[in-house]
DNA sequence: CATTATTAGGGTAATTCGGGTA
DNA sequence: ATTGTCCGAATTACCCTAATAA
């Protein structure tokens, strides 16, 4: 599966408000390919909101700690 | 290549959705050149969804998948 | 013909980009 | 190596009223 046309999509700030970060940081991630983003034409970014969800839960793993 | 007759056309509400901008942004990509853009005779624009859709999938980064 | 939602158009804030630095 | 901040420039978002679409 590829891109998905009618996913959700979050900008910059509100990805950078769910991680606690600055939106640069966000920028960093996508850049550095850890996280996928679309660029609109005008070369903003925008992330898909469940690979957001799924980053974030994999911190929760991270916290809790597998086995 | 060309133009197909009976193409599906999209609505500036509609693409802005999709890339999860305002639709005057939208209007501003037309503007510059930047999409494709057809005119009602009342002046309104509509948009090729196969372009859209092209656009979309140029434009997305994945970054997750296998090793 | 009347109604409701969307779009056009202009103008002004807010956000994001990109590079460089701490 | 990762993140936060400063800068200028570009892109985008929200304000309004009038016109078009359905």
């Amino acid at each position: 599966m590829t891109a998905h046309v009618g996913e959700r999509l979050l900008t910059p700030g509100e990805v950078a408000a769910l991680f606690r970060v600055d939106p640069k940081t966000v920028t960093r991630w996508a850049t550095a390919g850890r996280i996928g983003s679309i660029r609109t034409p005008g070369g903003h970014r925008r992330f898909r909101e469940s690979e957001v969800k799924t980053l974030l839960a994999e911190l929760t793993t991270e916290a809790n700690g597998p086995a």
